[in-house]
DNA sequence: TGTACATCAGTGAACGCGCGTTCACTGATGTAC
DNA sequence: TGTACATCAGTGAACGCGCGTTCACTGATGTAC
């Protein structure tokens, strides 16, 4: 299971490669280049004021320690990189709000708490957690595309979360597809924004989201009880 | 009154410029190259795939046709044209707003028919509109906060147009700030999202935000009632 | 085990390019008389 | 009205820089025997 703490270096051996071109175990030529290294190279450089899609291929490289052709050997190019990273957050991000769900209390709903570890994570300086939120208003063509999949697929988690509380509930909800997707993207915008304010309002804006989203999740039970209101 | 056809260059006399360092009409020196000049050719750049913080200083400067460093004369840098094209965004929106107002007819709701105003104003390529959208993201720290300010001039209006609302209809409202936050939050980001897929699902998708919409204006209208619901 | 060889991951150097910014200039415009 | 002058908006040329990408190389690694 995919586990990422919020230090910057990921421990190589808990970073899937998409290629097994240096597995490290099995005989065969000892790759001193992984494409983990250029992973981490990446996450390292992001932060609150720097968007993947401002990092240089010669960056990159610089903070790898690797001369800058040698990219080449991993990726194709920036786009190829950024769409690991983009695949990497969506694993992480899921992880997220799996342990949130085993944190759910009688007095805190399971979406609640999931809001408060999302937040919680990306105020402790997660940056794929960042990238995913960021990159998807002007990322490359194919690096949307691909933070579009992630969202996807947290979207239909959330979407059976949605329903398997309205059946423990024994109430109706009103377009859960609908409600997952702009609770989802609520979600993400808020922290994006949240990013940039001070510490001291974060447990606020915090608190303010889980306001928000409450309205989402009343009104789509108020609607799915009478669709006419 | 600041009207903003779909096409790209704006008429110089609708564009009020912050400076009155070239007003054509009284005597003294005339200017030939205006302040209008670069925000038109800025926003001529700009497109689906192409942001402003992803523009150069000679980009903008060859498309309005002058040498780089006369955009000095009007501007410092980068950030302070692109703060000036947020402000004229603002004001864009306001306008668009303004005017889905006149059109409320019994069987849409203001918030709906604004919705619909928005987004067919946006699919028409409102440049200035999705300068709004896109830059909040990624922007430098200068039109981060440009744009913030006003995302929260916005906000203030939509907030009154709720109470105006509930007061007719004689109902509370639960948290309206939040509630007039959400709403343009989440279509700011569904606008966005929007600008990305196929013309044959706009009016979908149009639809889909309007129902986002609606159910956090039936949230706070339901939390009005009985908050601790 | 030891040796000769093939492979290919990683590199140093170089390329042409567009960038932001500077400087001293020039020539059109408006002013003074 | 005509002329000499001052102003300053706009420019051409140049700078140093970091960029993505290419090429031929080299030297460590693993293989064959």
């Amino acid at each position: 299971m995919l586990n990422i703490p919020q230090a910057v270096t990921l421990p190589p051996s808990t970073l899937p490669t998409a290629l097994p071109m240096s597995t490290p175990g099995r005989p065969g030529r000892k790759a001193v280049i992984s494409r983990d290294d250029l992973v981490n190279a990446a996450l390292a450089l992001l932060g609150p004021t720097r968007s993947f899609s401002s990092l240089s291929l010669r960056e990159v490289a610089r903070e790898a320690d690797i001369a800058p052709n040698s990219f080449y050997r991993q990726f194709r190019d920036m786009d190829e990189l950024g769409v690991a990273l983009v695949e990497l957050a969506g694993r992480s991000l899921t992880t997220i709000i799996l342990e949130a769900r085993h944190r759910v209390s009688p007095h805190m709903s399971v979406v609640r708490s999931s809001v408060g570890a999302f937040m919680e994570q990306l105020f402790a300086g997660d940056k794929l957690l960042l990238l995913l939120l960021r990159e998807g208003a002007v990322g490359s063509p194919p690096i949307k595309r691909a933070i579009e999949r992630q969202l996807s697929f947290f979207e239909e988690e959330l979407r059976q979360d949605l329903l398997r509380l309205a059946q423990l509930k024994q109430t109706a909800l009103f377009e859960p597809a609908m409600t997952a997707r702009a609770i989802t993207r609520l979600v993400f915008t808020m922290g994006s924004q949240a990013l940039d304010a001070p510490k001291e309002d974060q447990s606020r804006l915090t608190e303010e989201l889980a306001t928000m989203v409450r309205l989402i999740v009343t009104g789509t039970q108020a609607l799915g009880e009478n669709p006419d209101a």
